[in-house]
DNA sequence: ATTGACTATCAATTATGTTGACTATACCGT
DNA sequence: ACGGTATAGTCAACATAATTGATAGTCAAT
């Protein structure tokens, strides 16, 4: 048999988390667009996935996504610009800036939620709700596995 | 209980996915730098994971890897350049070439492959063959679903 | 033989990610 | 209080990657 027939039919786990992951965030800023956040883009998810409606540190935000701080700032740039939040200085340390999100970054943080939501909740529905939640808790400790930390 | 918070606790499908993919892409690269390949990049997996013995279209590799075919171009340049690969004339088709991996592309190839069954070995070993089973059987339906629903 | 679709590639542009350095502030041990 | 060291955010230069539009050659079906 082929290789790309194999990994086809069998596809290993880093090419289930790419496709999926392409897949979803494709629906996910597509569907936004269509419920009014059209400019936000993919690696806007960085800031917006993390964000906290109490504002978050520009630092946190980059231990959370895994990216560079350097980059949460550009985001931080992009999405201020866009209207969906703006930097205020941290009362609890003057070095710091809390990213608070506006009104219409709230509701952009709830529709993904949402989206979210439904495109796991559709998921659930076909493969079964018991089983989808089983998935999700094996996944759940595959990922801190992989990322090396313990979970048990 | 802060949105960061319930996201850290019980991670939704988008923030799984990545944080898996990019974990395992580091590992494979990494790894894949300490057997006697350190100048491929996780980009390149594009083709690498999908190349087969006998040869691929640019074409197929493109839909198979979800990329352009521009950028399927630009990768096979790289790893010709690097001595993985070596375009040839598609016997059935002249319009087209064959992507052929070299011995040394051949090899890259199997220890790819072993290094990517090493992490999954590993992650069944801890959350039991069984469950890692189940695991990978729902998510390869849950991957269907979605790039059926989400318009690949 | 002509038409429309498909293969690969070129070129230009835009987007994204990485690296090192720098200022201001905080933290810690003395 | 003082010094050294660590941390927060930002700048700027650089490196890598993805998108778009166009082209020449080939195919497949009239």
């Amino acid at each position: 048999m082929r290789r790309s027939t194999r990994k086809e039919e069998s596809p290993d786990l880093g090419i289930l988390t790419s496709r999926v992951l392409f897949s979803v965030q494709k629906e996910m800023f597509e569907t936004l667009g269509l419920r009014g956040h059209p400019r936000v883009r993919p690696r806007h998810g960085a800031v917006m996935a993390y964000l906290d409606a109490e504002g978050s540190r520009a630092t946190d935000l980059a231990h959370q996504s895994g990216q560079h701080k350097q980059v949460i700032g550009t985001l931080v740039d992009e999405l201020a610009e866009l209207g969906y939040v703006r930097r205020e200085p941290d009362p609890e340390d003057r070095r710091a800036k809390l990213i608070v999100p506006t009104d219409l970054g709230l509701d952009m943080m709830s529709v993904s939620d949402a989206i979210m939501a439904d495109i796991e909740r559709r998921h659930a529905l076909v493969v079964g709700e018991q089983a989808y939640d089983e998935f999700k808790r094996i996944f759940h400790k595959v990922a801190d596995l992989q990322l090396g930390r313990g979970k048990d």
